[in-house]
DNA sequence: CTAAAACGTAGACTTTTATCATCGTTCACG
DNA sequence: CGTGAACGATGATAAAAGTCTACGTTTTAG
């Protein structure tokens, strides 16, 4: 399963890299099962996660104790509070394991001895962040130019696979719209 | 003016930086009057700026062809396109100049040269990223967790200055509602 | 300086979204 | 297995947000 994450390394930097096995000694294999939690807001984060197989809900709590799901996280990608886990503060956000997950988790220490000293691995980080970022500007976009009914569409054409591997639930929290919301305008369609 | 940009780096990286002269060579000042456009969708955005002294607005077009902002960025703060920017893609955004700016601009070629040989250019990089993903992660978590009238109070709380410094219309198209509605919601608090 | 344009507020009204209750269905777990 | 909890759909209703018009004020540009 370390090859997954292998992979996804070798496939961004090219097969040249010197340490990566030093890398990936890095990195500890987790199993979360469905339901169970990897960060819970308060608490430090700890960990970046790399997902090899599952996925993870991102989410933070509103005033009336609802979900609100910043973010979806699948396979083959990289999860985690980045603010907390690189300043160690008291994350705001949970992290939840919506499926059984394999990840490979990689801790502080490590991580800021390998962005200073592999400068190959440092890339990996800068891309890691630039993913995040931009994924997040995405997101940021269609919440602020995008009605409910524009959202659930463009969900449909640009990750069509969540909508049929999650709840409706979650992808109700995903789209800041209430389930039942959801389900209404989804049968419209 | 480009002291502002020196001071700027200094204070994040300490005042021991090698190059510094040589990075400070590579911006542009650029003057933007009101209502300037640095970046029209559809281009590929061509600089980082940095803000000594202005405000400037990113944005999208709705499909009714209303502006819906992304991100307000003021003075020592950097803005961009990272996306486009990074990638030389065209931009889905806009980058306007909402008051008189100055700025300095480098573009992608310094910008990547120097990533590439001066280490702490490239911290400061790094620093721009994580700066500008924190930035999103609070953004999308108040889009989807708070009503309208939350985002009025959430914003007189964490950034008040720029509902006296910017216009309603500019306010309300952060906050992601119309600009009657704030008027409104404004009056009832 | 002045006319035109943009802005901010307000009222009336429509549409969208949220809330609440209900009811089969599905799913998890003992 | 069976049973209790969670889920998804739906109707009725309430609340929130959007739309449109109007009007006085401020800003802009010639």
């Amino acid at each position: 399963m370390i090859n997954v994450l292998r992979q996804h390394i070798t496939n961004r930097l090219g097969d040249d890299i010197q340490n990566l096995d030093q890398v990936l000694l890095a990195f500890k294999p987790i199993k979360a099962k469905r339901n169970e939690h990897l960060l819970r807001q308060g608490d430090t984060c700890k960990y970046v996660y790399f997902i090899a197989k599952g996925c993870l809900q991102v989410y933070v709590y509103d005033n009336d104790f609802n979900e609100s799901t910043r973010d979806i996280v699948t396979e083959d990608n990289w999860c985690s509070d980045l603010l907390s886990f690189g300043s160690g503060n008291p994350s705001s956000e949970n992290i939840r394991a919506v499926e059984p997950c394999e990840l490979f988790a990689v801790d502080r220490e490590n991580f800021q001895k390998m962005t200073e000293t592999i400068p190959q691995f440092d890339k990996v980080y800068k891309q890691i962040l630039e993913a995040s970022y931009a994924n997040s500007v995405y997101r940021i976009n269609t919440l602020v130019s995008l009605t409910a009914l524009e959202r659930i569409k463009w969900l449909m054409e640009y990750r069509p696979t969540l909508m049929t591997r999650l709840s409706s639930k979650l992808i109700a929290s995903y789209l800041g719209i209430h389930k039942d919301v959801y389900s209404r305008l989804k049968a419209k369609l």
